[in-house]
DNA sequence: CCAATCTGGTCCTAAATTAGAACTGGATCG
DNA sequence: CGATCCAGTTCTAATTTAGGACCAGATTGG
């Protein structure tokens, strides 16, 4: 006897990690880049829609799905039509060094030295930003090895 | 007359933003998963399968398509049997960063103050690592309204 | 050495998700 | 007021995912 699965798509919220809950809200193929542009300042459906390229009913979806998760408002069309703008809330704007950490990694693994690509720059001086970096809580740098995960109680979901 | 599309995910690696280029390699609901665990010493596949509850199936195309990105590289079984191991390569270490990232930003916003959740920590101290920041070249602590995307040459595919 | 079990996959099926285009209804523009 | 724009909704087809069944080597136990 051969059934084919269930394909609902597992939850990843109910795991110990922070990791895994972060991933369950935003990790999916769009959210990241609809925060980025709305970092950019797109604030209106239709230029989501033609700067990402995205299909109009997927794009409905996560910004109905990112409004309900408090990440994304929605407030009257700061050109004072009757539309609506879509702009982060405080916990959209959380997410700025989850996408500044994509950026650097990106530019360090996924381009050529004379590739075109954007940079994000201090908007007082144009110089790029500096790279983040780890800190132990006294300041001092830390690499990946220096740093472990401390396990909480049982959690059968996810192993961090 | 009304034909339907054709649901080939779209591709973001043609695009001058890293952020989108970065989203195409590792964007995906399990990948980052995968690293995380990677990162707590995970290595065989049979854990990486156990731990995250992820179809056997998914597993190893996702293992694969990580190799071949070069994030994750097998090396012989550390146990020394006829085994392998998936390790994490010097590119895949550098998502560290974005792992930590997400976790900071999941710990702030996704859970209450008595929720359990797993944490960082120095190992040497055993105390939580510092939260990330972002800094100017010159050191000076940045909010992301001190910042802007500088943009390249004309890129049809992304904002940033 | 042989059988049972474990490991690391592949293959198949059903269900869910996605892309793309057509359609719709209200707001705006001329 | 008619044409057009904006922001979706709805529909269909293709792709992806989840979850088992299945299978070939490696390992273990007797």
């Amino acid at each position: 006897m051969r059934i084919g699965g269930v394909a609902k798509r597992v939850s990843l919220w109910d795991a110990g990690c922070p990791v895994a809950r972060a991933l369950d809200v935003i990790g999916d193929w769009w959210s990241l880049l609809i925060i980025r542009d709305a970092f950019d300042g797109v604030r209106r459906f239709g230029e989501f829609q033609t700067g990402l390229g995205i299909a109009k009913g997927m794009l409905a979806a996560r910004l109905r799905a990112l409004t309900e998760r408090g990440i994304l408002e929605t407030v009257p069309a700061s050109d004072g039509s009757a539309y609506k703008d879509y702009v982060l809330t405080e916990k959209g704007r959380g997410l700025f060094l989850v996408i500044v950490a994509l950026r650097q990694w990106g530019e360090d693994h996924l381009y050529g030295p004379r590739d075109p690509r954007s940079s994000l720059v201090d908007r007082e001086t144009g110089a790029p930003v500096a790279r983040l970096d780890l800190r132990a809580a006294d300041g001092r740098r830390l690499a990946w090895s220096d740093t472990e995960v401390r396990k909480v109680a049982r959690s059968r979901t996810g192993g961090s």
